[in-house]
DNA sequence: AATAAATACTACTTATTTGTAGCATATTAA
DNA sequence: TTAATATGCTACAAATAAGTAGTATTTATT
């Protein structure tokens, strides 16, 4: 019950750079920043830029930098684009198929929790974040 | 954002289980039912019964009982029992060390996710399950 | 044009989770 | 006391996720 490490890393990772949204961040800084290893993050970073939230500039002074305003990514986008947020709305019990026609037990239960789930993740945005009281990343 | 397989099949064979709470149901049976693998469910209900959700009767006319009411049998300890589910309650951002005075720009939104899942997790026990319109399991 | 500083790509290694096989142990009943 | 029918245990195998290494490509500066 719990979202991959590369989720993790992803949302750290824009968390961040959230704070400052304009700056050009380089790869090697926020590895400094977020330990988090070399080639792991600079592959999450090309993953994060196909799925449209930041760009790229190759070369010399290069880096990254959000792709669109902060206030139109959702922490659901950016799971949903490393780890098939589809997951969290699959059934619980592992079937493939299901319908409310043709429901388990656990049905009702998990409606309501996934529901909920899926509102909070999809309301917040980057920009709703709480940066004043923030120590660590 | 998931349950682990273990967890899925933890959950489907104690609500199946749960329908007729007294039976008293044998690995075969449940494996065929359910098409769990064979070793994998009984590895499974030998952890389910050390947890002490069931009780175990080895030798002929063996097989598996719940060992106490199901309705004090919530999900939340179904699947605690067999993979954490402090990683529930853990950072979603995989630091270890955190507190409210300490926190990072995600806690504000995490905290009320967490809290509505806990409570739903913790409420709802076996016997909330509604087994009227149960077609598979 | 050469150099420095950055990202992009491909293949490999390690760790974790899931699934399988085979044998050991326990209990009942003929 | 033996056969049948259960569960219990240990070690191994396969699949998936996480992490690493090395090389290629891009671009601004000199
Ligand atoms: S009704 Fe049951 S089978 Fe269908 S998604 Fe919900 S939990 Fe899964
Ligand atoms: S405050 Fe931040 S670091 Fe702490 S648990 Fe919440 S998300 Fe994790």
């Amino acid at each position: 019950m719990k979202l991959s490490k590369t989720s993790e890393y992803a949302l750290r990772i824009l968390i961040y750079m959230a704070k400052k949204p304009a700056d050009l961040y380089t790869a090697k800084y926020l590895i400094e920043q977020l330990h988090v290893s070399d080639k792991y993050l600079r592959r999450l970073m090309t993953e994060l830029s196909k799925a449209g939230f930041i760009k790229s500039t190759q070369g010399r002074d290069g880096g990254y930098t959000f792709a669109k305003p902060i206030n139109e990514i959702s922490l659901y986008d950016i799971i949903d684009s490393v780890e098939s947020m589809d997951k969290l709305n699959d059934c619980v019990l592992g079937f493939n198929e299901c319908s409310c026609t043709n429901p388990c037990a656990m049905h009702d239960e998990w409606l309501v929790i996934r529901q909920k789930l899926n509102k909070i993740f999809h309301e917040t945005k980057l920009s709703d974040l709480d940066f004043e009281h923030v120590l660590r990343y």
